[in-house]
RNA sequence: CGCGGAGUGGAGCAGCUCGGUAGCUCGUCGGGCUCAUAACCCGAAGGUCGUAGGUUCAAAUCCUGCCUCCGCAACCA
């Protein structure tokens, strides 16, 4: 039997799932389902990456263990998987011992053939500090932050050879071309890392614990690379003693991703699988974002769009369908509230619920639910025509879900529904029913559009996995053999007979405007709506603070003496005086103000902020300033004094 | 000269790899039908395909310059 095995990425758990998370398992699910369908024994991984500091971090902010907090979101993640109908078959997480165990075989196994070599990240140590410091971050080789000598010192770290499989990855890349989709993704890869050199991969972290200990040198912990990636092939049984689903399912089909960790999933994986003598995974697909109401979907901007109450309204086959409907698969996309439910009413009620319903309707009323066994001679003038539009659509369906062209696939099927539409109008059964001689005639056109129904069915299953049944209910269709997915490539497997049960409609109209105000104060944002400029603020709160808290900040009062743009930024830097010191400070406000503007400016200064270095620049503390909206409607004020007063001057 | 994406009728998008009547959905207007979820069917209006050049018999599509917008990176202490 021909083997399908499909992955998503593991998900970092640090933070919850999003519409993205759900974008990248759906398109998974429906490529699973398909060769499911095609009759692929299919395995389907998805899972969580659990190690690494956020998590740790996460897990610290929520007041939790570790493992508390990887439950927590493990179970988030799987309950959105469900809602959102994702079936996969196995849910990965890297925490789980048999994961641990693999990585730190596949660690020693890289060290002791020399493909993972110790070295050091080498680097300026200031002791008074106890900071490490990079070359670029020196600032007159001195310290950035107390401008103290520096010394070279050494922090050792594990090395992978990345730069030693860079021509066989390259030439692999160049081989097969389908092996990085999109295409523009693949020119991205071997432009921008492959031809300039990759450089060996430090693979180890002394500085933080929560990670996978290598079991030889328990100081260091095994970084994201060989902890994360490896999921794909040890959640097979790769380095443990059963490995027969290794064996029969890798090298993995594909690797569903999105674009921001396509080079991992491209370079560094298959690099690790070369050392390792494995198979390559035959693609990575690399998908584009949602971004949400022409925005990226932040926090900050309430606009994050919570899978579940779209769930929780309109069904998860709504959903699925308006996904894969709406953006080109491997394009970013721009997810509006609006365009969902003007899809759900154009597309599912009126197009596919419609067709059903009036179809249902007609058996009902001209033959009492009961469609004669009529004379199969009987042949309307725009039977053949319409026939072969339906006959045509499997073959390019199948197309363009194996190219993943979701979009087209689901275009391909809505043609053959506004089609079949249209044969009903073309026929006129609600002329052909007042002919009694006619009888045979009408039969025929209904059976044509029940049958086209069934196919249909069997073709969206994919995509929407529960509306077919539901379709199948309504016609009686009880018998297996007539939904299999090949059985949509021949007309007419549907008895003449064709007996109707009535059922609600599948996708009831919905009133747009009434629906947009619902999702919005669901959502609680106002990114669906055209007003809102300072509402969509950050309405989060900061924890309170006592006043010794507030105390610990020095804000003085300067004067700006001298301001100059630093190129090719929005950086400003600025000599400003502060009582009887002047210091220099640098500030993101160049979209605001000009440097001449900033000049005799009385600002409000932090003064006791930690150096810092910003594109070569020290600045040595912070002004404060007023700003809201964000991108281009973003308006910002410097933050200053009403009236005459001394620089210098304490400010509380 | 940091990297990348985008600019196509009122809106949202496809088409551009492999040049040859500019397509889809929504919206608007007119008509038809009445089985159906005020739905379905037909027709119409509406586009200098950002801009300036170039290549070509022919360019939305290839090449070059420019403009605008948006991400990322830099990083806004």
């Amino acid at each position: 039997m021909k083997t399908y095995y499909i992955t998503t990425p593991i998900y970092y758990s640090s933070g919850k799932p999003h519409i993205g998370t759900a974008y990248c398992s759906i398109a998974s699910d429906i490529m699973a389902r398909y060769k499911k369908e095609q009759g692929y024994d299919v395995k389907f991984l998805t899972g969580n990456d659990e190690f690494g500091q956020k998590n740790e971090q996460a897990a610290h902010d929520r007041g939790v263990t570790p493992q508390q907090h990887l439950d927590d979101m493990a179970n988030l993640f799987k309950s959105m998987a469900k809602a959102v109908d994702v079936d996969y078959d196995i849910f990965w997480r890297t925490t789980n011992p048999q994961h641990q165990a693999a990585v730190q075989k596949i660690f020693k196994i890289l060290y002791d053939q020399g493909d993972i070599y110790k070295g050091a990240y080498e680097g300026w140590y200031c002791t008074p500090c106890e900071t490490f410091f990079t070359e670029t971050q020196l600032l007159e080789s001195k310290c950035p932050d107390c401008k103290r000598e520096v010394q070279k010192m050494q922090e050792e770290a594990y090395f992978f050879r990345m730069s030693k499989y860079q021509d066989r990855l390259l030439a692999h890349i160049e081989a097969n071309p389908e092996f990085i989709l999109p295409e523009s993704r693949k020119n991205e890869m071997v432009n921008n890392f492959l031809k300039p050199g990759l450089e060996d991969l430090c693979v180890s972290r002394t500085s933080f614990k929560w990670g996978i200990p290598v079991d030889f040198d328990p100081n260091h912990v095994v970084y994201v690379w060989v902890d994360a990636l490896t999921n794909y092939a040890n959640a097979l049984g790769f380095m443990s003693e059963d490995n027969s689903e290794y064996k029969k399912f890798w090298p993995a089909d594909l690797h569903m991703v999105g674009k921001e960790i396509v080079r991992f999933h491209s370079l560094i994986w298959p690099a690790i699988l070369m050392a390792l003598n494995e198979p390559l995974p035959k693609q990575i697909f690399g998908h584009g974002w949602l971004t949400s109401e022409g925005k990226k979907m932040s926090k900050s901007f309430g606009n994050v769009i919570d899978p579940h109450i779209l769930v929780n309204n309109y069904g998860s086959d709504a959903l699925r369908y308006f996904l894969m409907r709406e953006f080109v698969f491997g394009q970013d996309g721009d997810f509006r509230n609006e365009a969902l439910l003007n899809r759900m009413n154009a597309d599912l009620a009126n197009d596919l619920g419609n067709l059903l319903s009036r179809t249902i309707g007609m058996i009902d009323k001209y033959f009492g639910g009961t469609l004669p066994v009529a004379d199969t001679a009987v042949k309307g003038e725009f039977d053949d025509i319409f026939e072969k539009m339906v006959m045509d659509m499997p073959s390019k369906v199948e197309n363009h879900l194996d190219k993943m062209n979701f979009s087209d696939a689901l275009n391909e099927i809505w043609n053959v529904i506004r089609r079949a539409n249209k044969y009903t109008d073309e026929n006129q059964p609600w002329v052909l029913c007042k002919d009694e001689s006619k009888k045979d005639e009408l039969a025929n056109v209904l059976y044509h559009l029940a049958e086209t129904l069934r196919i249909v069915s069997i073709q969206i299953y994919p995509v929407m996995p529960k509306t077919p049944a539901l379709i199948r209910k309504q016609l009686n269709i009880e018998d297996p053999t007539l939904y299999t997915w090949d059985s949509a490539k021949t007309f007419g497997l549907l008895s003449r007979g064709v007996k109707i049960t009535k059922e609600p409609v599948l996708f009831p109209r919905l009133d747009i405007p009434k629906e947009l105000e619902k999702l919005i104060s669901q959502q609680g944002t106002t990114a669906g709506a055209s007003s809102g400029e300072v509402s969509e603020e950050e309405s989060q709160q900061k924890p309170t603070i006592t006043i010794d808290e507030f105390d610990k900040l020095d804000l003085k009062l300067g004067e700006v003496l001298e301001c100059e743009i630093i190129e090719g930024t929005k950086l400003l830097k600025c000599q400003v005086r502060i009582g009887n010191e002047v210091r220099q400070i640098v500030t993101g406000i160049a979209k605001f103000y000009e440097p001449a503007q900033m000049v005799g400016k009385k600002v409000v200064a932090v003064t006791n902020l930690k150096p810092v270095k910003l594109r070569g620049a020290l600045s040595e503390g912070m002004i404060l300033s007023a700003s809201i909206g964000s991108g281009k409607k973003e308006v910002l004020k410097l933050v200053t004094v009403d009236g005459d007063i001394l620089d210098g001057a304490t400010i509380r």
